[in-house]
DNA sequence: TCTAAAAAGCCACATAAAGTCACATTAAAG
DNA sequence: CTTTAATGTGACTTTATGTGGCTTTTTAGA
């Protein structure tokens, strides 16, 4: 007797978390007559392609709350949240462009089931993960990497930003000054961002909660106004809190999926 | 008793796999009434010629391309021991270009444990791999990725090998031809490894044994010789082998570690 | 909160389908 | 009639899947 093409099982799998967002290893198990030991060897490999996400009792999409590895993340729960609500600013068709940093990586899982995207990135790890969609054109803005970002910053990253425009950019920050101005680590990072709200026609600043009471040194200087914070809380008593609530327009990203 | 054309065959194959995505060696068997062993060859030959992908128990379209990580396994201690004695070859304080792929993936690991070094690539994993070190300085040659590859191809890529000058390229190759030229798959990956070799003072192929049996379409245009291929292998028999040796000076990379 | 049953996962082994290789056979071409 | 390319055959190897015993995780009830 002839036997199935185990590929073929492993797009339907795909396909089906594409669909449902999660799978369980009986479900597919009855639906293609195998045993469950083969579904989870079939999940184990598609996880090691870094294709899924396996859970006790199946697997979710990479974009959805990635419940164990990354749950050590400060407020993973509040940058998933403004993930999902940046992504839904972007429509089919747009070119844009995602800053480096764990909010911003947010925003990139919650793009991951779109198709119709140019997305510019100068993250490793955003740039890899939209990558495996096939479905996303993905650039990234190469340059020197810095280790701790997993990014590229300097004066490579900076030329090749200059040469495009981008309908969207979502940019990170290090922190929010006590007059509300985001701010940076370095000089270099601060230049970068700030030139990369310059390649786009609107600007939106990803920054959790946890960013009001942090202080940098280096102001980012954005040029043109941009369109919105999105965050997703704002914690009283931060002098950072009401001066950006005076500057900005503020978009809280719910915290329910 | 005549014999139905072979060319008529692998023209269904094709057809079928373009209807349905994927074909079962045995299906085929049966409609055409010829044994597995037969269909089999047929698939390794339209494999050759890139025009699909084999897998256990039949073939699937290029589309749904296994991505790097599985292709990865194939000869793997083949491609260790050729990334352990291209890492030879490396000094401290060099700069050196590593172009995409597995072969040159497994150079990078063999890297890991140095400290004074620059390093250029375009392969994504290449560069989080060497970032993550944090001793050597990694820059990544950006541009538009190629999702099978996981690295950046094109004229952002082109541009930013051109700026810079390095001491050491290794360079991959699709294939060598049977007058033994390395072969890529596209214009633009051929264009581009040969750039790679233009913006080093010495330049290495890192080709694993596989390579001697694959056909790729577009020769790689190198300008200058190459200081050696670098392989763990050379087939008996392949009309490559033969070529590649009068060619160019070969390094046989011993497989013990 | 603790505890036990149920479900899921893991591992080692068994087996059948698929793959590989050398050699035999057959049809087509010269 | 010989040579050559394509195909088939059979022995052997590898891969995919299933099974059963055991461990871990989850769930639900006390």
């Amino acid at each position: 007797m002839s036997r199935p093409l185990a590929v073929d099982r492993h797009g339907q799998i795909l396909q089906a978390l594409e669909a449902q967002g999660s799978v369980s290893v009986s479900d597919l198990a009855e639906r293609f007559n195998v045993s469950m030991e083969t579904i989870r060897r079939d999940l184990k490999l598609l996880a090691e392609e870094g294709r899924l996400v396996t859970v006790h009792g199946g697997a979710h999409r990479l974009s959805n709350e990635p419940s164990l590895s990354r749950r050590t993340i400060e407020n993973a729960e509040g940058k998933a949240a403004i993930g999902r609500a940046a992504a839904g600013l972007v429509e089919d068709g747009m070119a844009i462009l995602i800053d480096s940093g764990s909010t911003t990586l947010a925003l990139a899982q919650a793009l991951t089931n779109r198709n119709d995207l140019t997305v510019l990135t100068n993250s490793l790890p955003i740039g890899l993960l939209l990558a495996r969609t096939k479905t996303i054109k993905t650039v990234l803005l190469g340059g020197e990497i810095e280790p701790n970002d997993e990014a590229a910053f300097g004066l490579d990253t900076l030329d090749l930003i200059a040469k495009y425009r981008v309908d969207l950019a979502f940019i990170g920050a290090g922190g929010i000054s006590e007059v509300g101005q985001f701010t940076d680590y370095t000089r270099l990072a601060a230049e970068q961002r700030a030139s990369m709200a310059a390649a786009a026609k609107a600007t939106y600043v990803l920054a959790d909660s946890t960013k009001f009471s942090k202080r940098t040194p280096v102001p980012i200087p954005i040029a043109s106004p941009i369109a919105a914070l999105i965050t997703d809380d704002l914690p009283k008593g931060e002098p950072a809190t009401e001066a950006a609530a005076r500057l900005w327009s503020i978009r809280l990203a719910g915290s329910k999926p």
